[in-house]
DNA sequence: GAACTATATGTCATATTCGACATATAGTCA
DNA sequence: TGACTATATGTCGAATATGACATATAGTTC
């Protein structure tokens, strides 16, 4: 549902019910969750195609090998921000990023 | 500098010193802000798309009107994570976001 | 199977980010 | 001018993410 529709709906007197906000947030949740697990595989392969180990990696990103592992894993522990860091550390550009992100899912 | 060339060198008894190290992180701290600035001003044109208030759009991410001025503004205090999250809530998709971070800068 | 090396998982004190609030600035309309 | 609305900025206690560490699991080589 558009913001701008809800808010027309809400000047009309419906009340938004938690509902449909709960489906409203489990899809940006699972946007959200898809977005953490693509920047974290893309990661995996940066590492693996630079032959770094996990505790390399870390050193260089000024990490620990357990959050590289937490990273990689796409734990929830991890945020995007570190995920991003460690990517552009490992020398990867805002379009390498953008192309990650929005990359179709593999077949299963 | 790659991080496998890093790694050459170091093997081959090279230490890469804090200038080259300060130059990297440069580099990386500019790839990551121009990133936060892209996401930011989606944020704006979308908000400005559903004609809210930031007051309403806080409301919508059940967050505050000074944090959505915070994110628009690219401030420090204001993480890569919330940025996505309420570009979600404004249903923004993944490829949305990555088509933002991937544009080329407009001319100035 | 012992000694390695690499990766995964759990915990914790500390650092960073959060929403909230106060307040400032700026534009509009009467 | 003063009342009103929108946005910006600074601060703070609470919530969350962090690096570090211990330890577990798994694969390899001798």
């Amino acid at each position: 549902m558009k913001a701008s529709k809800r808010k027309n709906l809400e000047k009309q007197g419906w009340k938004i019910g938690s509902v449909e906000e709960f489906m409203d947030l489990s899809a940006e949740e699972s946007a959200y969750i898809e977005l953490k697990i693509r920047l974290s595989e893309l990661l995996k392969k940066r590492r693996a195609k630079e032959k770094l180990s996990q505790v390399e990696l870390a050193k260089l990103v000024r990490s620990s090998q357990s959050r590289v592992a937490k990273m990689e894993a796409g734990d929830p522990s991890v945020s995007i921000d570190l995920l991003v860091k460690s990517l552009l550390a490992l020398g990867a550009s805002n379009s390498d990023l953008a192309k990650a992100i929005s990359s179709k899912s593999r077949a299963r």
